[in-house]
RNA sequence: GUGGCUGUAGCUCAGGUAGGUAGAGCACCGCGUUGUGGUCGCGGCGGUCGCGGGUUCAAAUCCCGUCAGCCACCCCA
């Protein structure tokens, strides 16, 4: 009986080279940009205790519906993180550093149980940062300037910056007030999921996208009028800063964000060279009450993510970072049968030079193909006479210089000049 | 989670609406050059037509189920 073949889960797929390269590559540019502000690196564990993630919002379906938790052997409730903001939360709180703020940047995967779309796996990649010890609106556009340079570094042009403030407890309690009664009074036009929703969180309304829904949340109370004025003036001093800053936002009054910690400065980054719905390629705010109900002290907390995946989609559709070119400085090609191409290939690999070869004992036609289709600049050729007087041949793939004896025990240095002298001219 | 579209070689896709025993281009391999690539020419490898079941003498083609991808909603990165 034939054994069926798996394939991996829904959702979830393997990203092959050169695509994993260019991943690689997107993280390090990340890395770059957070080690020049300050932040240190932190590789939290995939799972966590399942209240971590509790905290993150009874209201949102992230929590409610679409996360992988499972009974550990010992009866522990477990998840797999489906965001990344509270696991570093968990992580400040446990830890309790003493130098404030505390600045970290984190990549890695994370998981939530989909429908899975273009740009929308069950298993995902983010980078992001977060900052915790410190309200200070300095802080707030240092995090929004980065995530906004990040694109920049990548060539991405094509991003809107949306920004908005949620309030916090001094005035929340009066506007959910005022948007709910608002809510109610019109339940009658409002499509039904909207409804269920209202139930729920009156704040999420906002954010339907059903064309049933538009003419009356066109009308709902905003957010930015019952700001009190503290966290009016708070946000004003962002504004400044970002303007400061030459960084462009669009004040975008119904930007709700999906997980309910959020408070006063929230934002988004959309691209607008996505024309599917998942146009968001990032988005992050203001947690102040979170560290707290993680069982920490009360501490103000500010970060993003940023969806890898999508980010790298939106740079296709914008045709920029591309995948890292992948060609070896060299291909070894060998006809003697002898063991010299893997002696030739281990040395010139030890000082530092990319070696492709050839296996199986091919002919040299086929070799050259070979050679030729991965890019390589350089070919040494191992031939009989080659190998019978202490040379080998070299020869230039690119350009038109032709091809050189070369003595075995030069190769290293010659074929390191000339590859130096490639890189320049380039 | 709801609704819809799609699923044929490694890749992109024809064939399907009139059921009759699988095709193209690219890629890969080989030869033209028994020690030399890129172009060109010739030849070749490669698919139980996502999977399972049904109708039929006969199914890639029709029907049902299932899995996966995609689109919208939802949600969000």
């Amino acid at each position: 009986m034939a054994t069926s073949k798996f394939q991996a889960l829904r959702g979830m797929r393997d990203i092959m080279s050169p695509d994993a390269e260019r991943q690689r590559a997107l993280v390090d540019a990340f890395a770059d940009l957070a080690r020049l502000s300050g932040y240190g690196h932190i590789m939290s564990p995939i799972v966590e205790d399942l209240g971590v993630f509790l905290r993150v919002g009874e209201s949102t379906d992230v929590v409610t519906k679409e996360m992988y938790d499972f009974e550990d052997k010992d009866g522990t409730r477990i998840a797999m993180r489906p965001e990344l903001t509270a696991s570093v939360v968990r992580a400040f709180v446990q830890h309790n550093p003493t130098t404030l703020p505390w600045k970290v940047w984190y990549e890695g995967p994370q998981f939530r149980h989909e429908r899975p779309q273009a740009g929308r796996y069950r298993q995902f990649s983010q980078v992001g940062i977060e900052v915790l010890g410190s309200d200070d609106p300095a802080v707030d556009v240092e995090v929004i300037a980065l995530g906004w340079r990040f694109y920049q570094a990548l060539g991405m042009t094509e991003v809107s910056l949306l920004l908005n403030s949620l309030g916090d407890d001094s005035c929340r309690p009066q506007y959910f007030e005022a948007l709910e009664t608002y809510f109610r009074d019109r339940s009658g036009d409002l499509s039904e999921k909207s409804q269920e929703t209202l139930a729920k969180n009156p704040l999420r309304v906002l954010d339907s996208k059903r064309g049933e829904d538009q003419a009356v949340i066109a009308e709902a109370p905003l957010m930015v009028d019952y700001l009190t004025d503290d966290t009016a003036e708070h946000f004003c001093a962002v504004r400044a800063g970002l303007e400061a800053l030459g960084v462009p936002y669009e004040i975008s009054p119904r930007l709700v964000r999906g997980l309910d910690y959020y408070t006063r400065t929230t934002f988004e980054f959309a691209s607008t060279a996505l024309e599917n719905a998942q146009n968001a390629v990032g988005g992050g705010g203001r947690y102040d009450g979170l560290a707290e109900s993680l069982g920490g002290k009360p501490t103000p907390g500010i970060g993003f993510a940023l969806g890898v995946d999508r980010i790298l989609l939106a740079c296709d559709a914008e045709g920029v970072f591309p995948a890292p070119d992948l060609a070896p400085d060299v291909f070894v090609l060998d006809v003697t049968n002898t063991e010299a191409a893997t002696v030739i290939a281990d040395e010139l690999r030890s000082a530092g030079i990319a070696v492709e070869r050839a296996y199986d004992g091919r002919n040299m036609r086929s070799q050259m193909k070979v050679a030729n289709r991965v890019e390589a600049p350089w070919a040494v050729i191992i031939g009989e006479t080659e190998l019978a007087e202490g040379n080998v041949t070299l020869r230039d793939m690119r350009g038109d210089s032709g091809q050189t004896l070369v003595r075995r025990d030069d190769l290293v240095a010659t074929l390191s000049a000339k590859l130096t002298a490639l890189r320049q001219a380039n």
